[in-house]
DNA sequence: CATTGCGCACATA
DNA sequence: TATGTGCGCAATG
């Protein structure tokens, strides 16, 4: 943050990339603005996210892949192509216009809505330059990406391999019962994933660990199909009663927010918490804060027993944890993952404001890719922490609503 | 070894 | 069809 060379270093890397004709993936654009300029692949993929935000970066989603976009030169080429498309009867203005395109483009431009936005959905808000207007965008685009990662969800214990069928019906699952569907699709398909994720391209993937598996061919194909809502909504309909109710009961979502998922929900939040919470306090003191809220005097000495324990002090039932995730603040989340063992790790779910309902929400190619750690500790705190509070969440809950 | 350049096939409009 | 994209591989430092 603050760096305003960030930006200008973000950017070019991603020009680079481009003009070299290589992806402009997390791993590539962290790696070379490390090299370049010697920052921490952490810290320029908050900056990533931040220009993702400022829609300075697009984040889009190509070939089944994540990718990025300078925001100013999509809008260009996009605008070309508007043109060329749009007008194409009046074939004169291509070469004037390429130049006054660009000058057009910033007030006019519709911001930035690649292919891949579009293929996200059809790019509906042409609203000039509204703010808000790009976040749908935005929205839009990652909205894309997810439709791949619910499938994702799916295909991510089956990697690589991209089975029509599997995939379809992949799509159809929810993305947020990670458990049960990625159990039931790690049966079915391929016993030989029952390992991690990463099957595919270990090599790839394990380096790109903030970015990579996103891979599914469909997601293309289903955006064209049915425009993002659609296929958001579907989630949503299909997902957990619980889930929805937990996130519904407390910050009444807007109406795309169910369709969220993973990465529109860590951009969302980011968005519009980073915010709140930006400069504020201390995760620690909010921890604290939030203790004290509870007021129950921890006289536990593990930290572990405070997150089970959050309010209880004590044990960790599972009962526990499926009533309190929901009331974690982003320092709770903080804390139990330093308290398991994760510190470093903990600070991404900081920085990207995972509290215990995003936490809830969150599926396994989000803490793979979207939080931007390592793939071997990101793999852990899937398996063995967020899935594991998510279950006894969602069976907690499931008690209850059937 | 990492980085860069680029042909060519693919994706999208 | 036109155009953008990026994989895969060779060249380079």
């Amino acid at each position: 943050m603050s760096e305003p060379r960030y930006r200008e270093w973000i950017l070019d890397t991603i020009d680079s990339l481009r003009s070299r004709k290589a992806r402009p993936d997390l791993e590539r654009i962290c790696r070379m603005v490390r090299r370049r300029h010697g920052s921490e692949p952490d810290q320029t993929c908050l900056e990533l996210e931040r220009l993702i935000q400022d829609h300075a970066v697009l984040k889009v989603n190509y070939k089944g892949s994540v990718s990025y976009r300078n925001a100013a030169k999509v809008q260009r080429s996009r605008r070309r192509s508007e043109q060329a498309a749009g007008k194409k009867s009046s074939s004169s203005s291509s070469s004037s216009s390429s130049s006054s395109c660009s000058s057009a483009a910033s007030n006019n431009n519709k911001r930035a809505s690649p292919a891949e936005l579009n293929n996200g959905d059809s790019a509906q808000g042409p609203a000039d330059d509204d703010p808000m207007e790009d976040m749908e965008d935005e929205l839009s685009t990652t909205a894309g990406m997810d439709s791949s990662m619910d499938e994702e969800e799916a295909s991510l214990d089956a990697p690589c391999m991209q089975i029509p069928s599997a995939a379809d019906s992949g799509i159809s699952l929810s993305p947020v019962i990670p458990d049960v569907e990625a159990e039931v699709t790690r049966a079915s398909p391929m016993p030989s994933k029952s390992g991690s994720s990463c099957q595919s391209t270990p090599e790839k993937e394990r380096g790109a660990a903030g970015v990579s598996p996103e891979r599914t061919q469909p997601a293309a194909q289903r955006d064209t199909v049915s425009p993002v809502l659609d296929m958001a909504l579907q989630p949503a309909a299909v997902c957990p009663s619980a889930q929805r109710s937990a996130l519904t009961r407390e910050e009444e979502p807007r109406a795309g927010e169910n369709a969220l998922t993973p990465d529109q929900l860590l951009s969302n939040c980011t968005a519009s918490l980073q915010q709140d919470e930006a400069v504020g306090s201390d995760h620690l003191e909010e921890g604290k804060k939030c203790n004290s809220v509870d007021d129950i005097p921890l006289t536990q000495g593990t930290e572990t027993a405070k997150n089970g324990g959050m309010k209880r002090g004590g044990l960790f039932k599972a009962d526990d944890v499926a009533q309190d995730l929901l009331q974690w603040s982003v320092a709770d989340v903080v804390s139990y993952f330093t308290s398991v063992g994760f510190p470093e790790q903990a600070m991404a779910f900081r920085m990207q404001e995972i509290d215990g309902k995003s936490l809830l929400l969150m599926q396994r190619s989000d803490v793979l890719t979207g939080l931007s750690i390592r793939l071997g500790p990101a793999l852990k705190i899937y398996e063995h922490h967020v899935k594991v509070l998510q279950r006894s969440h969602f069976q907690e809950h499931s008690g209850v609503f059937s």
